[in-house]
DNA sequence: GTGCACATGTAAACTGTTACATGATTGC
DNA sequence: GCAATCATGTAACAGTTTACATGTGCAC
């Protein structure tokens, strides 16, 4: 069992999801392909820390819809409880781009941060909508430790915040070298 | 050549390193094994992106010192403008424990946010350190988009925000959660 | 005398990406 | 017509981690 396995229970913990779902739902969080995704699932199954029913669609190809079983939110608990979580890796090229920013013409730097603000963005506009939803869904339940749902809440709003952070972050550094160049 | 390369490259623009302290010192924006690195810097010097120079040691093992070429930095440059950089990774083992928190006693999220906030107060000690040194050493010249030292205080500024961000947002999630134990 | 910092390297195992494979529906 | 969305799966390849391998000096 990986950490991509643990990731997966956690969101069957919330409702029922197929693998397609599954991968949309996580990409904020952890970014796994379908190619990874299923063959996942297929195991969870196997080592029964999942169930899966079939649903037959017309003019769509069939899905699985994904369940946790009582022994897949032992093992969850479990590895929560006792595996002491690994250092976060974080790869992003944009930052060794902007590590050696001294290299590139203004007009390469400039376009590199204004489209790490739109992607940033775009992000935030879903991460807004989706705390409203919450809120609006599941009111003072929301904050109580043992909500299925408070979990969410909060890695929601720790990446709200993260992404103004940064936007801010661009918009100081965009002002820093425009007013040199 | 993949990012990795790349990150390497960057580093070696601003000063001449050996490969056990680009690990080190690579450690917050990119994590890498030397395992990963020694054979990557033998192909950059095979394709002629660096050179090195052994440094013989007494009571140590002997080191060697990388220096980036003229075609190491066209290169970089070429990546940096032309290559629109990949979507970025993030795995974190801490959030995935986070979004299935309700699953967990009080006193494990406690213990999980606890040493989270030392180690980001760890890496903001750094953090504040590197840049003050930064500003002494470099004064004026550290804004000046062509210099060799910018990009890399543009970066640690960002990481410093985010990580005083992260360590804000802890201390709420502990707050909300509290008053409810 | 035990563990850590320094310093480099290879091999095996695991994780993650890209490409191959299929097929209907909807919007531009 | 062409791309995107829905929906699953496998195979080959690339990237990353863990384990094996070696050796001195220093601090506790």
């Amino acid at each position: 069992m990986n950490a991509l396995a643990y990731m997966l229970l956690s969101m069957l913990v919330r409702k029922s999801y197929t693998g397609y779902e599954l991968q949309k739902l996580m990409e904020l969080f952890w970014q796994a392909k379908h190619s990874q995704i299923y063959p996942l699932l297929a195991k969870l199954v196997q080592e029964g820390l999942a169930t899966f029913e079939v649903v037959g669609q017309t003019g769509k190809p069939d899905k699985k819809i994904y369940t946790v079983t009582d022994q897949g939110i032992a093992a969850l608990q479990d590895w929560i409880a006792n595996q002491p979580p690994a250092a976060p890796v974080n790869r992003d090229e944009f930052i060794i781009k902007i590590y050696a920013i001294g290299l590139a013409e203004p007009q390469t730097a400039f376009r590199l941060f204004e489209d790490r603000i739109s992607s940033l963005t775009a992000a935030l506009a879903y991460l807004e909508e989706e705390i409203q939803r919450m809120k609006e869904q599941y009111a003072e339940a929301l904050t109580e430790l043992d909500s299925r749902h408070f979990g969410r809440y909060l890695v929601f709003q720790r990446q709200l915040q993260i992404n103004r952070e940064e936007i801010s972050w661009c918009r100081w550094a965009m002002e820093l070298f425009s007013r040199r160049v």
